[in-house]
DNA sequence: TATAGTTCTGAAATCGATTTCCCGCAAGCT
DNA sequence: AGCTTGCGGGAAATCGATTTCAGAACTATA
């Protein structure tokens, strides 16, 4: 079917054109135009002839022509923090999902926390001529951004609007989360439960910060017993942490942790100090990567969908491309929910731990995979 | 500078066009194209004005008008196996970036080893004009690319030959890394090692484990001293191996892995079976995933570096492209090496075993983060 | 000095779609 | 019957680059 020759010269499946079609449907380029993109109504039997045409010769419209006729390139840039954070890959992935479910195709970048390297990407977003790109570093407050504003290009960020006319925010409800897991670790007996945060300029981790000490307050916790220890968002991040709350007197009992590497972290600083999880600490995590579950022990940790990242993502996108005036700054919001594993349990000397049951664990464990 | 009026229509700095610089320059739009694409000589003078004008009026040429008349896309696609194994994003970013320094995209699509998947993503392929695809699932013996070899699509593969006319095949070189291995651990005095091998039709595997197989039999060790178990090269593959493992006897002092997913299976068997690593057992991975590092312990594995594949692969492409004749079929080298962290010491009842000492193991770990 | 041979430049064709403009025809109305 | 309206479809313009072709200017040679 592909590869044959037409007109003496050979031709590629995708090689065919909108004019061989025509030709052979017997019609014009103008109607098979219509046709493959039903604009415009054509009659049904000349739609038949084309729609068998195009079948038979394998045409599938050349997306560089198209892009350069209707202006739009149907490419979409995503800009992620880093790789070696199994989260960002999982997002990638829903994001390129839902984009290529509408056809867009979608450019991939990661900072690396890098400037340069940020700025390289964005420049080569501009040139590709992205029609929207999805900034999904939890640090949008930086100027990497200007450029991409500057071009009038739509965007999307994470909890922190970027300042452009074109542009929605999705805000993610961090505290559902957080309370979920402080109140688990409350009800398991746990009555000194350290932070540890996210680096402290950036709004994701203010937000999930504050959610924190507002779900300690709720449940009678004093600053002093709730402690809390800002570091990079990384495996070292979660070691420093570690160290850190080990040398408080007295030491917590349970640790939460603003993202699961982190967490990986902590409970490698743990391991190596001898301290047993869930026995003599509890440690719970942040974003649910495919890793927590696997790790040892499985990792207790809040879940943020990645699906529904992506989803409201692409959303907000298509909302903006619909407004012609550069509306309001609309937000979207993402929930958050506990996923219970193994490295949370009572507090060892707690008098009143209620140990979990393996049934109630079970039935956690199996809404986790869900 | 950009988002100015022109001709009094608003222009976004993207929207400058090589008529707007030609006017500019007082020239014709086709000697700017050749000031741009440098492929003719033009007048030292005329070519200042041009690149004066692009500076100021920040144009950047029409990718899609560009590939519309050249016919070449600059837009590559990987395809990876899965992308919850940390492997392949490690390997997606070398290749955008090996990419994007010669000015392509990368499309990337994960088969999570569903065929469906697979046929979709390569159909996009196909309809964006790629002009290239490493196919990097190390499982190219499906005819998933068939669409791909019908449409003469340069094609890149690991150890396996697509039987197609335009192809480069990379050669890794297993049996290098895991002699390595092998001579570690027979140094440290294990003389029962387990091999937890992949899934067994595909050519990797086979030949992961021929690796496995002769590297034993050098230092001795007879076929019921080696046992294999092949599983998927997943976290569950991993812990199906060690159970089977640890129901053998004489139960093995070791275990090496095909990858360093089920290497972490394994460690978590270890580790909720009670037994420690490396005192009761030894554990060798391979990838060097960088959460290889952090997992607990430390996993000492085999390293197959990225950069040299995605360089390798990209390397294979240019070659497929400046052959006229679609050449001989090529293949490229690409090495492994043994990285020794913490979850490889000699077995405990060892008679002579010879217990590293802190420098030694100091300066393996730096060669390992290097 | 006349002629052949180089360089360099611009006009125009081209890539493969979409979209505008216009014409012909049939249906609806008085 | 005559006129308007509306619909379907073809011809041609368009998007923004590259590339071919041919002419102009300049150099080298006899």
């Amino acid at each position: 079917m592909s590869g044959q020759v037409l007109n003496g010269k050979k031709t590629r499946g995708g090689g065919v054109d909108i004019t061989q079609v025509a030709q052979r449907a017997g019609v014009s380029p103008a109607t098979v135009s219509r046709v493959t993109n039903g604009r415009s109504t054509v009659a049904k039997h000349l739609a038949k002839r084309v729609w068998r045409a195009i079948e038979e010769l394998g045409y599938t419209p050349n997306p560089q022509a198209r892009a350069l006729v209707s202006g739009r390139s149907r490419v979409l840039g995503l800009l992620v923090s880093e790789i070696t954070n199994p989260f960002f890959p999982e997002l990638m992935q829903s994001f390129e999902d839902v984009a290529g479910e509408h056809d867009f195709e979608v450019m991939v970048g990661s900072t690396n926390y890098n400037r340069e390297r940020a700025s390289i990407f964005i420049r080569r977003l501009i040139q590709r001529r992205v029609e929207g790109v999805a900034v999904m570093t939890f640090r949008a407050e930086s100027h990497f951004l200007d450029a991409l504003i500057a071009e009038d290009i739509p965007l999307v960020t994470i909890d922190v609007s970027a300042n452009a006319a074109r542009s929605v925010v999705l805000e993610v409800d961090y505290a559902q989360g957080i309370d979920e897991a402080v109140q688990h670790l409350a009800l398991l007996g746990h009555r000194r439960i350290g932070f540890a945060s996210g680096p402290m300029p950036h709004l994701t981790n203010v937000r999930r910060k504050e959610a924190f000490v507002r779900a300690a307050r709720k449940i009678g916790l004093t600053a002093d017993k709730a402690p809390i220890f800002a570091g990079e968002h990384t495996f070292e991040g979660g070691t420093l942490a570690a160290h850190h709350f080990l040398r408080i007197e007295p030491r917590p009992t349970a640790i939460v942790c603003s993202n699961d590497m982190m967490a990986v972290g902590v409970l490698r600083v743990l391991a190596t100090s001898g301290i047993r999880v869930p026995r003599d600490m509890s440690v719970v995590g942040f974003d649910d990567i495919h890793l927590a579950e696997f790790i040892n022990p499985p990792l207790t940790t809040v879940r943020m969908s990645r699906q529904d990242l992506a989803q409201a993502a692409f959303n907000g996108l298509e909302k903006l491309w619909s407004e012609e005036s550069s509306g309001s700054l609309t937000s979207i919001r993402i929930g958050t929910r506990l996923v219970v594993r193994q490295s949370t349990d009572s507090p060892k000397g707690a008098a009143n731990g209620l140990r979990r049951n393996k049934s109630t664990r079970q039935a956690e464990t199996q809404t986790a995979s869900a």
